[in-house]
DNA sequence: CTTTAGCACTTATTATTTCCAAGTGCTAAA
DNA sequence: TTTAGCACTTGGAAATAATAAGTGCTAAAG
């Protein structure tokens, strides 16, 4: 159905669509594919009439479509080995060995935004594979206290908490003592349940005044265990891009960029990584996203890079792949 | 030199600008004057020859200068009462006792942005007179701790720290008893100096290994003095602001908010609510910046409210007057 | 001295027209 | 199957014209 010389014009079209952000015309391919323009526009139309090619309008010249980018993708791009310079600048990442892993993501993103010059995400929740390791209440005063939690995997979180009554310092360090006693090396998605079922009944029989703590626990430990961490890097990078040259798009895309949503559009479901072109995204229709997601040290992480859906593929998948092993074999 | 009538048109022609976002010509004022359209005229040359409002083009109505704005602000502004929806709203932050402060201040964040339709931002960082209540050295993996450092206004900090060398339990909870026992109560901007002239010279008498424990615990101190958190709220709505229609207005000012010096613009030095008129910001030409310093709990913050020059002043200063007072009397 | 009516003048804005470059589809011949 | 040739379409830039809003200035009136 479609022929060597037609995938090749399609891959040549897109990538120089890529690189120019200009519609290509037929004249512009005849040195490298040796015909003329006219035997280039039969391939063209062929190539629009099974949907990989657009126009702008009847005479312009033509465009990858969404599916033809995906074709693209799919079967005639070629990976793209990182340049020497770029490759310089990731190993600043990994070679420095101070560096603790949360430090290395953000570094990686930072790279990222600046050699690709797109818009990266990264996104961290605490996975289900963390266990308690130790839960503290500290009073700060009469009617507050801090509680804090942390989990095997070295992720901390806590939270200040306004008790409703004051209460005695003795009451405080026996709760946090049971809940010690009882919690730890629970996986963190099971804890609410032990919280409620197991301690709740029992926490009466030593603690007067439970209800105030076992409350304020409750409060900090839910505060945990939804917690989500985006971090953002190069978000107006995206604008710098000929494709936002109009007032709405660019507040249009601004506008997604700081709902809440966006977050569930970002999050990888794939340990590879995986390329979603324009709708696909679910995000924009102008947009490509490529995402990946990294387990690491008890943490599910996803990262992306948000660029426009004439984006360079295979750099942006090589450097994802590249920065994903290397975590991984860090952590 | 401006007279009585000329006072009371450049407060007008404020106020019709913030309103409409047009400039005000002088047959609009007739009315309200029960004079002429040339009466009006010679008044606004006068008050424009002052360098109280300017022309966009030679035939254009009149907009005020920033100048206008600051004398509007210094001496013709009414404040304005919280309507009594507002009001509704402004109360569920301070009526709710359950709420936490930092909670309390992202909730009025919302709040402001939501009201007002600007851009608002919190800048929090613990203020010096935190003194160092607890330390804690938890061990993870042999090669990893993590450090929390707690002070007794509440403020937690954490940081995970690869150790370059494997170390001892023992080692760590001697090491954190020493570290307890010299440094709690030092307010923390002098924790650093204590630790390098106090605690480096003797602690390699009680603990072997020291240097690797020692420096882990700098690391994640340090992370701890500098550490600035930085919250916003309705960056996009700024450009719903008719000024930003065109595409480099908004490209420029999305930029600003992403980079890092905006933090300097933003932070407050004032515990007064205080106007910052376009230049005057050193953000951006085409914002106004009001904001106020609130000390609360041990951390400074600063919030402040981005919006057009022609901003509904009144209105903002009166809201952030009141969740000032509000918060300070909660805290 | 202040206010007003009248008028010529300026400018942004918008719509209309004209022109050009780029590129297409199609036909007929090679 | 490829190519040359040509009529045709479109967006975009530049030029032109028409309109609305509002000014400054002058001279007369209050």
């Amino acid at each position: 159905m479609i022929g060597d010389r037609q995938k090749s014009i399609l891959k040549s079209i897109v990538e120089e669509y890529i690189k120019t952000a200009r519609p290509v015309g037929s004249k512009s391919l005849c040195k490298k594919f040796k015909c003329s323009s006219a035997t280039i526009r039969n391939d063209m139309l062929n190539l629009e009439e099974l949907g990989y090619l657009e126009k702008q309008h009847i005479s312009s010249g033509r465009i990858p479509s969404e599916k033809g980018y995906r074709y693209y993708v799919d079967y005639l791009m070629e990976p793209k080995k990182i340049s020497g310079e770029d490759m310089l600048k990731l190993q600043t990442i990994f070679s420095n060995n101070e560096l603790n892993l949360s430090s290395a993501i953000e570094k990686s993103l930072e790279i990222i935004s600046d050699i690709t010059n797109y818009t990266s995400v990264v996104l961290g929740k605490a996975s289900s594979d963390n266990n308690l390791q130790k839960v503290e209440l500290i009073p700060i005063t009469e009617e507050t206290v801090v509680a804090i939690v942390i989990t095997d995997k070295g992720i901390v979180e806590n939270k200040q908490v306004n008790l409703s009554e004051r209460v005695d310092m003795g009451e405080i360090s026996k709760t946090s003592e049971i809940l010690n006693k009882m919690l730890v090396g629970t996986p963190i998605d099971e804890v609410s349940s032990k919280l409620e079922f197991e301690i709740k009944p029992i926490i009466g029989n030593y603690v007067k005044n439970y209800e105030v703590l076992y409350n304020a626990f409750y409060e900090a430990f839910s505060n945990f265990a939804t917690k989500e961490s985006v971090k953002w890097r190069g978000k107006a990078n995206i604008l710098k891009q000929p494709e936002f040259s109009n007032v709405d798009d660019v507040k249009n895309i601004v506008s997604k960029f700081e709902s809440k949503e966006v977050v569930n559009k970002i999050e990888g479901t794939d340990d590879e990584v995986k390329i979603y072109i324009g709708k696909e995204s679910e995000l924009d229709d102008n947009v490509t996203v490529i995402k990946t997601k990294i387990r690491l040290n008890g943490e599910d992480m996803s990262i992306a890079v948000i660029g426009p859906k004439r984006m360079e593929y295979g750099k942006v998948v090589t450097m994802l792949e590249y920065i994903k092993d290397n975590l991984e074999k860090k952590g």
